[in-house]
DNA sequence: ACCCAGAATGAATGAATGTTCATTCTTAAT
DNA sequence: ATTAAGAATGAACATTCATTCATTCTGGGT
């Protein structure tokens, strides 16, 4: 087909090129958790096969465990790759500085964790397949913990300062946040297994009146 | 029914008593189920086999085909079991009259929800392990929507009654209805991965708060 | 133009799993 | 005591899957 051996080649997955190309490992590793990934959301994590991930890549069955030894190994990395993902957009948002105002900062986060980004099928299916096993696989309880309390701690930070600086009574800062990160997941949860119960922009406006609730100087209904 | 010679054979499961046992037809369709919600507790819902189930209930393999006709089968009603139970219990106190005060009653939905029954290890991971196929298993998503949504619907109809009797202002029934549904399960979630991070005293106290806040007159801190 | 380190391939392998069914055993009715 | 209905068993079968590795191919270095 293409005569040349030019670059654009794998612009779809599979429409019969059969050159053969070589890649660096990083790439590689990178495009087979994104195959991981959507064969998850898809077909759930109890059904992925290998073969499923490598042909969703277009790469061939050897080459999974040419970088990552092992299908648990691609699995646990795929998990590691999301975790980093979601909580690293929190922490971010949280502690960078370039949104001075608390509350503008808190609805930043409110929009990034029922944003776009996070809120596809994709992702959320492969949060919860993962949650699903982690009852039985302490690997899998490591992972999301690790990540998980780093953004636990900022978020309780952030809710100490909007305390402290709005005179709030009665309001635990630790305690709130507990709250507040289930809530969020829980409506993670709704969208994911009852969408046509709970629209985003409904979940959206679930979260702020909590918010609102708990500090109503600044987050406004 | 009871007066056969030997009676007393399968207290244990597996202590070699090797006499065969005939039983009516739902008891044994229990039992199945029961392994299979210790064997997805225990080993995750992906790793969960035929074998594994039918050695946990102390029976042959051959037998969860004869009653369920195969795994997938087993697995739904498993589901259906355990979604019931949950729902079934909620429903059975929030229309249930014998508790007069709303506040109370919603006092006791909080000790369901969160009490020792729901809150075992076991129930949690099944739930969660079939959240996370749920995304792309449509049966899954009906089951649980579908007894989801009866119990959603009491819930808001008592949040209504309180709003109503307490005169709250800026309250949408509806609203918060599925913002306390799911925080309940946000609480579940970090329970089973976290459990380090939450007592279940502390996620009673969570909940409380968000009740608390919502209606004061009703739930006291 | 040539070479070769190592990236990529995919047929082959062996282990594991869901399902079947001929056979054995239990029980209730006769 | 006898029998028949059907509950229970587990060895056998066919399939599927993760993993391996001998082989092929690629692209940068010389």
């Amino acid at each position: 087909m293409t005569d040349a051996p030019s670059a654009v080649t794998e612009l779809l997955p599979d429409t019969g090129s059969k050159r053969r190309q070589i890649r660096p490992k990083a790439e590689r590793r990178q495009q087979l958790i994104d195959a991981t990934i959507r064969c998850i959301a898809q077909h759930g994590l109890s059904a992925v096969t290998m073969q499923m991930v490598t042909r969703e890549a277009g790469l061939s069955v050897g080459i999974a465990n040419l970088h990552f030894q092992s299908k648990d190994n691609l699995l646990r990395e795929t998990l590691r790759c999301v975790a980093e993902e979601y909580h690293g957009g929190q922490i971010d948002i949280m502690e960078g500085n370039d949104i001075a105002d608390l509350g503008d900062r808190l609805d930043a986060l409110l929009d990034f964790q029922l944003g776009r980004g996070v809120t596809q099928r994709q992702k959320m299916s492969v949060w919860f397949a993962y949650y699903g096993e982690a009852g039985a696989r302490p690997v899998y309880q490591k992972i999301v913990s690790t990540t998980d309390r780093l953004a636990a701690q900022k978020l309780e930070a952030l809710f100490a300062k909007i305390i402290e600086q709005g005179g709030y009574e009665d309001v635990d800062a630790r305690e709130l946040a507990m709250g507040y990160s289930a809530l969020i997941d829980g409506l993670h949860l709704a969208l994911l297994v009852t969408p046509r119960e709970l629209s985003k922009r409904r979940a959206r406006s679930v979260a702020r009146d909590f918010l609102h609730r708990a500090f109503p100087q600044h987050i406004r209904r």
